[in-house]
DNA sequence: GTAAAAATGTGAAGTACTTCACACCCAGAA
DNA sequence: TTCTGGGTGTGAAGTACTTCACATTTTTAC
């Protein structure tokens, strides 16, 4: 595993293995669940990367969040009735996922507190990650959500190199434009006066960030430690 | 009280009145707590109206939920070492608050796993509302933030009339807007061609909605139940 | 009741973003 | 090699939203 930004995970929430139902192997390119499908389970990421995202409509995509290792997903159906996955999720590579029945899990909270303890922990950070999200892509238009985006993909992905910090994920303009409710071409437009700048290069879809200041600047951005944003 | 829609809150989540340090009256257009300062304590409300909003550093203000009766706020500073509140909390209405220490709650969690059960049904709904104002607001542009606003106000504050549903809390365009993250001179563009429309009235500050089913359509609301959908 | 303050209404000009249209580039398949 | 398809780059036109400026109405304070 490359040496990453990315923040340590609490070990604890690994102990959720101990009542997976079972293990999987899911390829790239397959969807772990779908909107709208019967949602009786939860995943404990155990490799590979999954996108996280809610399709509109009108054929739009919204993606939410990448989970890798030792991230939970469809996690949002837990402790109610509701039955239907509200997201959808799709892998980006290759990965191996434990599978908890959504019963059990709610019944060990119960019991085991310690492991009710790190549950809450995670949804805690979870949730402020998702609320700090908020503001820039609400406050600042386009910009801001793109701007937010990379540092967000920074702090989750980024690798450092001489010349900047490397995000080791490959992304399209398309891609990076459904993390922000934007258009492929919006994107492509804001990338390029970023490159002109000389703030960031591309380079087989990943992206190098020379100068992160310069990105944090922009939005005001009050350098909140990684558990607060991340794009996961 | 007013035969709201809103959804009856859990009345296990009252139990943390048990672990509360004291029990405060706030006078309306007090803070409760302000971005930055000192985090050692959350809130259960046991009456009043509060605001929760995030300032920007440029003076706009996004307000992110109201919280009344039986709603905890403060809890983002919750399960980590971060020190400082991240929101302001503004009292809309005289109130009477019960104030938890941090390392009580934190504890007694721990130790009742009844307790800890009924915070994370509490967190695990707030977080599945928070995630689903996002699309409303990243995918909808400001119409969407604003007609979504007002569907969740209904959820929470609406009162059955014989001519719509009445959110039972005054509001002006800037309030609004703040919801949204949008112009006073926008929302009030906006708000007045729903009125032309026949979709709403206004009097003293009072929105009236009546035809619901308009404004839903328009932002193709899945009218999913109202704990996934209020303003808090 | 009157003055002051707060909130609303509106239009014109500017900026941000989307949509559409199409050229181009590059990698992989035939 | 050429063909093909997915992704990129870009400009023109249109729409959405903001900003500014100011008139009017409503609410609050004395």
């Amino acid at each position: 595993m490359p040496n990453t930004l990315k923040p340590t995970k609490s070990i604890e929430i690994k102990e959720l293995l101990h009542i997976a139902d079972r293990i999987i192997q899911v390829e790239k390119g397959q969807y772990l669940f779908q909107e709208g499908q019967d949602a009786g389970e939860l995943y404990l990421v155990i490799s590979g990367k999954i996108q996280i995202s809610k399709i509109t409509a009108d054929g739009r995509e919204l993606s939410l969040r990448i989970c890798s290792e030792n991230d939970i997903c469809g996690e949002l159906t837990l402790f109610t009735n509701s039955p239907k996955y509200l997201l959808s999720a799709l892998m980006l590579e290759d990965g191996e996922i434990a599978v908890i029945k959504k019963e059990m899990i709610e019944e060990k909270i119960f019991q085991d507190s310690a492991l009710g303890f790190e549950f809450i922990k995670w949804m805690s950070d979870h949730f402020r990650k998702t609320q700090m999200k908020f503001r820039d892509l609400v406050l600042y238009g386009k910009k801001g959500a793109l701007y937010s985006t990379l540092i967000r993909m920074t702090n989750s992905y980024g690798v450092e190199q001489e010349d900047g910090i490397l995000i080791d994920l490959p992304l399209t303009n398309q891609e990076l434009g459904n993390f922000c409710g934007t258009t492929r071409e919006s994107t492509n437009h804001l990338l390029n006066e970023l490159k002109r700048k000389g703030v960031i290069s591309i380079e087989k879809k990943k992206i190098t960030i020379h100068d992160l200041q310069y990105i944090k600047k922009e939005i005001d951005c009050e350098n909140c430690p990684a558990v607060f944003c991340s794009i996961e």
